[in-house]
DNA sequence: AGCACGCCGACT
DNA sequence: GTCGGCGTGCTC
């Protein structure tokens, strides 16, 4: 009777959906001896049958009428106590409910009516001794794998597990290639229910002790974590595109500091946000003697093409008529992919445009279509104007398929081809490639002895505070690629970032860019919420967005800086007209405290979807 | 998120 | 009179 009274009555459940708090439900007899915290349940929530997570047990509750737990879903628990810990972090930095932090860090599979039968890792460890957050310098390639390859033994040899954090899938392949071990596990995209199922299985049992994966995989449920590895923490890909919208870096960071375990930032061109921590927190930073360098020759295009004649100046010219003579590889790379940015009627004046995203179509010559680089909707290329039906459609603004036909003609004895996200086949035989950033993917595997960049200065106009580190990330990136020389074509040769990697002087680009970052307020300094707002009516829209924007002036806390509504970058896609607002401010919880009081408060408007993203 | 409730305009 | 639009609020 007594044991009886001990036994839980109430279980507190937590849905998939934008609602704060937990829901009280009653236990059934027959479930009150099995239940725990981070099991799944079907429940009636608002009439409705839904999954639910218990994340509290209790005797009593202060509502009189319970609905009750339909049915138990795990054996054990699908989340543990610590990755509960870890989304309710999760979901006080990025703004979304618990609930959807708690289903966004489990399997599509778990997120369903599905039962499980879990069993938990029985294998013996040995705890950690101190946990270290290191930095590794990723300028020796050799060097850097037998540094990995010996922590991660020695984290085996504990008995504790690895997570390696990947930006893409294809990189994942060659990280385990190159650790050698045999109980490493792939996170692979598209799996079957049974094979999803049975990954997640495997590190709950220990079975398998090695994550490798690309952002989701910063929630595998890896036993006894003891060592988390991101590499190129640099890349976008980080970042989740839906909401709630996570950094993997960040949680990684955040599960590292709750789990009690090590860390390691593998980067040849880290964040600016990490070369502050590196020297203000104490971490450990492993670097060895930089592989030789290639030679930076900078060509001042107001000096050599004042015309603006020909993107392929003389001195470039002079270059890879050079190295096809020794027989050596060319990469020039260019970051825009498609034949032209704009095709327009001569006759008329008539362009073709993306009816559902305003903007103009981007001509692909491989695949003979316009696509929208927006909406990523494509279309055959019309016979005629579709405006006056006259002949005169012409293509504008070079995209590398249009360069790949210009370098052809120009060296009509060398193959040349184009590698891009439109022609992901690389092209091993070519001797003079045509690239985008697309060639970063294959930096672990190939070097080339050539690399051109034809127009640096595009890496630097973007509206974005991260631009500068971006073109910095790029610019070591393709210097390590290139074995013999590094050509970058510029009208701003003084810039800070060219200077920089030319005298490969880190100190002196993240000391300016961490000053810049300063004075501008921006991260790592102050955080940045970004209140985006889209629907069908731009006026409506518009009229929202400015009436948030007078709410949120209004009562801003002390230190919070609030800018206008004002139109996204990309401020139609798909039919749908889109502003925003930035916040920044010292404290991300103040701040997405403080939206959340003003959202609510704020009169809504039917059809109009708010979204809030943080520190990008 | 989705679903009910409730309050105002044009219809058999 | 009432059917149905949409703004508001709640979900244990």
């Amino acid at each position: 009777m007594v044991k009886d009274i001990m036994l839980p009555k109430i279980a507190k459940v937590v849905v998939d959906l934008p609602v704060e708090g937990s829901f009280d439900y009653s236990i059934p007899k027959e479930y009150q001896k099995q239940v725990t915290i981070g099991q799944r349940a079907v429940i009636l929530f608002n009439r409705r049958k839904m999954v639910g997570v218990i994340v509290d047990l209790r005797q009593t509750s202060r509502f009189k009428r319970l609905n009750p737990l339909l049915s138990l879903l795990d054996e054990v628990p699908a989340i543990d106590t610590q990755a509960l810990q870890l989304t309710q972090q999760l979901s006080q930095q990025y703004g979304c409910s618990w609930g959807e932090a708690i289903f966004i860090s489990l399997p599509p599979v778990l997120r369903r009516n599905t039962r499980t039968q879990l069993s938990l890792s029985k294998i013996e460890y040995s705890p950690l001794e101190k946990p270290q957050s290191i930095f590794l310098h990723d300028i020796n390639k050799e060097k850097k794998w037998d540094f990995l390859r010996q922590k991660v033994h020695e984290t085996l040899r504990l008995g504790q597990g690895v997570l390696i954090l990947v930006h893409e899938l294809t990189a994942a392949e060659e990280v385990s290639k190159r650790l050698g071990q045999t109980n490493v596990m792939i996170l692979k995209k598209k799996l079957s229910v049974k094979q999803e199922l049975a990954q997640w299985m495997q590190f709950k049992s220990g079975e398998s002790l090695v994550a490798i994966g690309t952002r989701s995989a910063v929630f595998a449920p890896v036993a006894h974590l003891g060592f988390i590895v991101i590499f190129d923490e640099e890349h976008d890909f980080y970042k989740e595109e839906q909401s709630p919208y996570y950094d993997a870096r960040y949680v990684a960071q955040m599960r590292a500091k709750l789990q009690g375990c090590s860390l390691c930032l593998v980067s040849a061109a880290p964040l600016a946000e990490t070369w502050k921590e590196v020297q203000k927190k104490g971490w450990e930073k492993v670097s060895f003697e930089p592989d030789s360098l290639s030679v930076v020759q900078v060509v001042d295009m107001s000096n050599y093409n004042p015309q603006k004649t020909s993107i392929i100046s003389f001195p470039l010219q002079n270059q890879i008529q050079k190295f096809l003579e020794a027989k050596k590889k060319v990469v020039l790379f260019m970051n825009r992919r498609g034949f032209a940015a704009l095709t327009r009627c001569n006759q008329c004046g008539f362009t073709l445009r993306c009816e559902r995203c305003d903007v103009n179509l981007t001509y692909l010559h491989s695949k003979q279509i316009l696509v929208c680089r927006h909406c990523d909707s494509s279309r055959e290329l019309p016979k005629v104007c579709p405006h006056c039906q006259g002949n005169y459609l012409k293509s504008m603004g070079k995209g590398i398929e249009k360069l790949e036909q210009e370098v052809a003609q120009m060296y009509p004895a060398a193959k040349v081809a184009c590698y891009d996200r439109d022609n992901p086949t690389f092209p091993a035989r070519a001797d003079i490639i045509l690239t985008t950033q697309t060639i970063l993917s294959v930096k672990e595997k190939i070097s080339f002895d050539f690399i051109a960049i034809l127009n640096f200065d595009a890496e630097l106009h973007h509206m974005n505070y991260r631009c500068a580190q971006k073109a910095f990330t790029l610019l070591v990136h393709l210097r390590q690629m290139a074995k013999e020389k590094l050509m970058v074509q510029t009208y701003m040769r003084d810039n800070y970032v060219l200077k920089s990697v030319q005298a490969m002087n880190y100190e002196k680009f993240y000391r300016k860019e961490l000053q810049l970052r300063k004075e501008l307020n921006f991260p790592p300094y102050q955080h940045l919420v970004i209140l985006k707002m889209r629907g069908d009516k731009e006026e409506d829209v518009f009229a929202r967005s400015q009436a948030v924007f007078e709410a949120l002036d209004q009562k801003k806390p002390e230190g919070v800086r609030v800018t206008d509504a004002h139109p996204d970058v990309k401020p139609k896609v798909r039919d749908k007209y889109r502003f925003s607002i930035l916040l920044k401010g010292k404290s991300v919880k103040v701040i997405l405290g403080f939206v959340k009081k003003v959202l609510k408060g704020v009169k809504k408007k039917r059809g109009i979807i708010v979204t809030v993203e943080v520190d990008y």
